[in-house]
DNA sequence: GCGACTAAATGGTCATACCATTGACATTAC
DNA sequence: GTAATGTCAATGGTATGACCATTTAGTCGC
């Protein structure tokens, strides 16, 4: 940047002309954005983390060492690394064996930028109703195509679990939330999955407390998840799809009451 | 901390033991999570900035004010706000009248955390589809009862650029995803809006490599557009939802040959 | 009035020192 | 021998102080 700053100094200065070979046209330059050096740093490291230069787990080098390897500031390299922390790219520990270490990308992570944005923006609890009745039936659609035995198995497992919580509503609300994840990932699409984990636990957060949840109502739900289940075992996407809006439809009419204030978050 | 720590030494020390007071039993202590300054300070702003005290557009005090409120070192007070920065709730300008200047989280930040998630995670362009697959029958669906006049203008509007942009390829794809953008917005929901410009921002750069939008493909897409924006104009829902969806799956169709790969960005 | 210069406010960077945390290793007590 | 204990080195966390770079308000000269 200096570089830069120079080049252009001179070039202004009219001694360095020469009336033969008068300066050519000028040419069109964009805006300059001149980037922070924590900034360089913590994008090179970041596309070294993500296209798995530096492995999942693999630890960084020490900020001492980042010092003279860049040629930076130790407060410089600090400020990178921090950066890659809020990204979720890196974890940090203290001590002899510290230091930082690489990992990918994780539903956590994305789950928290997407409550940033909802908390921030005021989202309507109606709204993430509907984002969920939007993208969830595909997900019972994709879990009936591409479930696997084992993932039968632990969605079996998960809904006799909500099934036991009948009686203790907190636990209930969890494990609820914990059946629709599970479905989520028994359709092995990450991303619908990171989305729907992100989305569920907002919806919970929200609506655990003015606590909604009737026994008539969880009634109905243990009754729609046994069928929407029997849709996966029987790899019947159609039918998953379809239960699982009704599904949805008939808990966001539930929740008519709650529905236009903002999401707020505990 | 230190006080704790203090006081856990005391407490070892025999010579405070009272042998009339046995000491009681030891109570239960969790795992201590002692955190950073720099994040006691970042969780601070951020709740105000998401909150509404420190509103849109507000200049948070200048970093040396900071540090005399805070009492903490400028190294710690630039970490919190590289932070704040790296979430997009904060912009920072140099020079006089510059500072720190909160923002609500936006469109923009939260594409770049699902960008960050599918780049990280090697998610692979069928993915992508299958989640746009998803939800874009009920923006859809929700854009046809919830646009308003002037969405409908700018609905058509786009939907000519797109046209308009027919021998253009690199103007057709951008114009192309500003038409799904621009549906998404009639919609009314901004998480569903954020969600599909993200997706439709990393199809777009995934598919804009190899370069697939052929002359046949693009003119079935312009007929698609007419009949789902007919659909939105005539507040026909569930029109709107079916059309798209047929659309999206035509398109994926033709996507099939690059679908395994995961996603590339540039 | 208008341009050029100056000064002040503010973020960006660097260097250095010291504290805090953690774990390997040696030492000691039994 | 083994377990408890202590020591020390590696590493991140924090603080101070200085100076550079950028931007704008204000001032001066014409």
């Amino acid at each position: 940047m200096v570089f830069l700053y120079n080049a252009f100094i001179m070039s202004s200065d009219p001694s360095h002309l020469d009336a033969q070979n008068p300066l050519p046209p000028a040419p069109k330059l964009g805006l300059i954005h001149v980037p922070k050096s924590s900034e360089v740093l913590a994008s090179q490291l970041r596309v070294h983390i993500l296209d798995g230069t530096i492995a999942d787990g693999a630890t960084l080098p020490a900020e001492r060492d980042l010092v003279v390897q860049t040629g930076l500031s130790r407060g410089s390299v600090r400020e990178a690394l921090r950066i890659l922390h809020t990204e979720g790219l890196i974890t940090t520990r203290s001590g002899r064996l510290g230091g930082s270490m690489a990992r990918r990308p994780g539903d956590d992570a994305l789950a928290r930028y997407i409550g940033l944005f909802v908390q921030g923006r005021g989202i309507s609890l109606m709204s993430l109703l509907q984002v969920r009745e939007s993208i969830e039936p595909s997900i019972a659609s994709l879990a009936a195509l591409n479930r696997t035995q084992e993932e039968l198995a632990e969605l079996a497992a998960i809904t006799r679990r909500v099934e036991g919580a009948y009686e203790n509503l907190p636990l209930y609300l969890t494990e609820n939330v914990k059946w629709h994840v599970a479905i989520a990932s028994a359709s092995h699409n990450e991303l619908l999955k990171a989305f729907i984990t992100a989305i569920s636990g907002l919806v919970f957060k929200a609506s655990a407390i003015d606590n909604f949840a009737s026994e008539e109502i969880r009634t109905l739900v243990i009754k729609a998840h046994r069928r929407i289940l029997q849709a996966i075992v029987d790899r019947d996407a159609e039918a998953a799809s379809r239960r699982m809006a009704r599904h949805l439809q008939a808990l966001t009419k539930q929740m008519r009451a709650f529905v236009s204030a903002p999401v707020v978050l505990r």
